[in-house]
DNA sequence: ATGGCGTGGTAGCCACGA
């Protein structure tokens, strides 16, 4: 099975490179964020063209999110129970595969904008409600998959230059810690899980010709249960759509199991 | 590096992203 997230920065500007990758990629699954629409504009047709069904949380201009599927979509949650939020970040449903039955969850975690701000505690406050979720959500799931824009980057390896950035936003110290108590859950960050040391990004910024200059971050992860890692066969991050025509500043990000 | 870009609103040279 392959499952790749991708946060497209509006989905209106990038279906048909969406519809590219899929053709090219042919991924069992793909997370979407950053969607930017309603509902009601939510490409299913374009989608279902393809062969995969789909599922989209969105409002208008900001957030969203959907899972692309090869496989039926069941017990669909959108948004966390536990958070009043009008905006839409979370949306998860349950797959029946070869692997038997997995929970998965595709997130749109807050940018934070600044250490300090309004945004950036808003940021920690949605990330402990994600936290204590997804706990329960385990009590109930054996394998699951977590994957989206976390819009953090966990280690210093996963930043082009950690001094600029220290004690910013997306590095943080409390940051980085709401990160590990997701960890702490039992899961592991599958990328870094399976390449210890390699040095990639999934996201560079629009200014500044920061993909040419290659200053990236490693804030979009795909999150899974310990047993899934075991059967897990290939992690990698496709960095061929940032090179396209008006690319979004982020790319996929794929497991393969 | 502190902004230079991109998107999507709306009629604010706006908000927001990361």
């Amino acid at each position: 099975m392959k499952l790749a997230t991708w946060n497209v920065n509006s989905l209106t500007v990038r279906i048909g490179q969406v519809e590219d990758w899929i053709k090219k990629a042919q991924p069992d699954l793909l997370l979407l964020q950053e969607t930017k629409q309603e509902n009601i504009k939510f490409p299913h047709d374009a989608i279902s063209a393809l062969g995969y069904k789909s599922i989209h949380n969105g409002q208008k201009t900001y957030n969203g999110v959907a899972i692309i599927s090869k496989y039926e979509l069941l017990d669909v949650q959108h948004n966390m129970p536990n958070f009043e939020d009008e905006q839409k970040r979370l949306i998860a449903a349950t797959i029946d595969t070869e692997h038997g039955k997995i929970r998965i969850v595709c997130v749109y975690v807050p940018n934070g904008q600044s250490v300090g701000s309004d945004k950036y505690h808003y940021k920690l406050d949605w990330l402990k409600h994600f936290t204590s979720w997804l706990k329960n959500e385990m009590l109930s799931f054996t394998d699951i998959i977590i994957a989206g824009d976390f819009n953090i980057a966990p280690q210093d390896i996963d930043c082009h230059d950690p001094e600029a950035w220290k004690d910013n936003v997306l590095v943080s110290a409390k940051e980085r810690e709401a990160f590990q108590s997701i960890l702490a859950l039992g899961l592991l960050d599958s990328f870094r899980a399976t390449n210890p040391e390699e040095i990639q990004y999934s996201w560079w910024d629009y200014r500044m010709a920061g993909f040419r200059r290659n200053h990236g971050m490693r804030i979009d992860h795909i999150l899974t249960n310990k047993q899934i890692i075991g059967k897990t066969t290939l992690t990698s991050i496709d960095k061929e759509p940032r090179k396209s025509e008006r690319p979004s500043d982020h790319t996929p990000v794929i497991i393969e199991i």
